[in-house]
DNA sequence: CTTGCGCGACGTTTTACTTCA
DNA sequence: TATGAAGTAAAACGTCGCGCA
């Protein structure tokens, strides 16, 4: 068995936290490997870079990696065929198509093969890590960076530029789905808290109606009023600091009860859909 | 204003690989 | 144990829209 541990890290308005993965086997452990981004989204930049935090894992170590290394590795970097149209000059009109057996399986000749298919190339655990770095540092890549990072990977300029944009696109797809559980979330929350508060106005609808009850009591809670709005504030424990901050009046004590009624605006107003 | 070019985003296709019956 | 179907990740591609010269 081997754990991994990612760290995880949601937008900089959630609340961070860990993820800790066990993998059970070589086939999780080599798909959470290949993903690369997940879960591990870029801490503290606005534009959610992401970047792999498997540690300690030689990932194309791992059966299926090493088998496909020495296909892919740096030493035969045009093992891909390029498509048959493509209108961007850089695409190479060299590349061998190394599946000849496929091809006479199906009865064509090479050539044939070669124009109609395309190869993927798998790329080595050195080529991944400094793709890696380099998404980390600018995910896209200007011209002259392209070059150079395709000079020092052995692939051509093209192959760079299209793992930037898969790279990019993944991240894009990693973030949403962050975002989606985080709004999910908050959904769940909200619809919990209207449920309380709801139940809460029955409450005290029942006391309103009972006054000669509720007169002989002291009032049960102190609630704040802003000033400014008018309206009722959440008592601060119950209300989150960034929700706590973002209220900018101050607001001004008054007690609650029976002569609650007198208050201006109806305390509750802000729970009645507007119309 | 039009045109051509380069680039990124996005959706799709194809390939390599794993799992499982 | 071998094998093929199903599923998945990722490399590669096609197209569209935008900015710029």
């Amino acid at each position: 068995m081997i754990e991994v541990s990612t760290c995880f890290y949601i937008t900089p308005h959630t609340t961070s936290f860990i993820f800790i993965a066990t993998s059970t086997s070589t086939m999780t452990l080599q798909k959470e490997a290949h993903l690369g981004l997940t879960l591990s989204l870029h801490p503290f930049t606005s534009s959610g870079e992401a970047g792999s935090f498997l540690r300690g894992i030689d990932v194309n170590r791992l059966p299926s990696a090493v088998d496909c290394e020495d296909e892919a590795g740096v030493s035969s970097p045009n093992s891909t065929v390029s498509s048959v149209s493509g209108k961007r000059s850089e695409r190479d009109p060299n590349g061998e198509d190394q599946d000849t057996d496929r091809a006479c399986s199906r009865g064509i000749s090479d050539e044939e093969e070669a124009e109609t298919t395309r190869k993927k190339l798998r790329l080595s655990k050195d080529q991944s890590i400094i793709l890696e770095e380099s998404f980390k540092e600018h995910n896209t890549l200007n011209p002259k960076q392209k070059l150079a990072l395709a000079k020092q990977l052995g692939l051509r300029p093209r192959q760079v530029e299209v793992w930037f944009q898969n790279r990019r696109a993944r991240t894009k797809l990693k973030q949403t789905e962050v975002d989606c559980e985080f709004l999910k979330r908050c959904c769940e929350n909200l619809t919990e808290e209207n449920r309380r508060l709801q139940k809460e106005v029955q409450e005290l609808r029942a006391l309103k109606l009972s006054p000669q009850f509720y007169m002989h009591m002291t009032p049960p809670t102190t609630l704040t009023m802003c000033p400014s709005c008018e309206r009722v504030a959440v008592p601060p424990s119950a209300v989150d600091s960034v929700s706590a901050t973002r209220h900018h009046h101050v607001p001004r004590a008054f007690p609650l009860g029976p002569w609650a009624s007198s208050v201006p605006h109806r305390p509750f107003d802000a729970l009645r859909p507007r119309s």
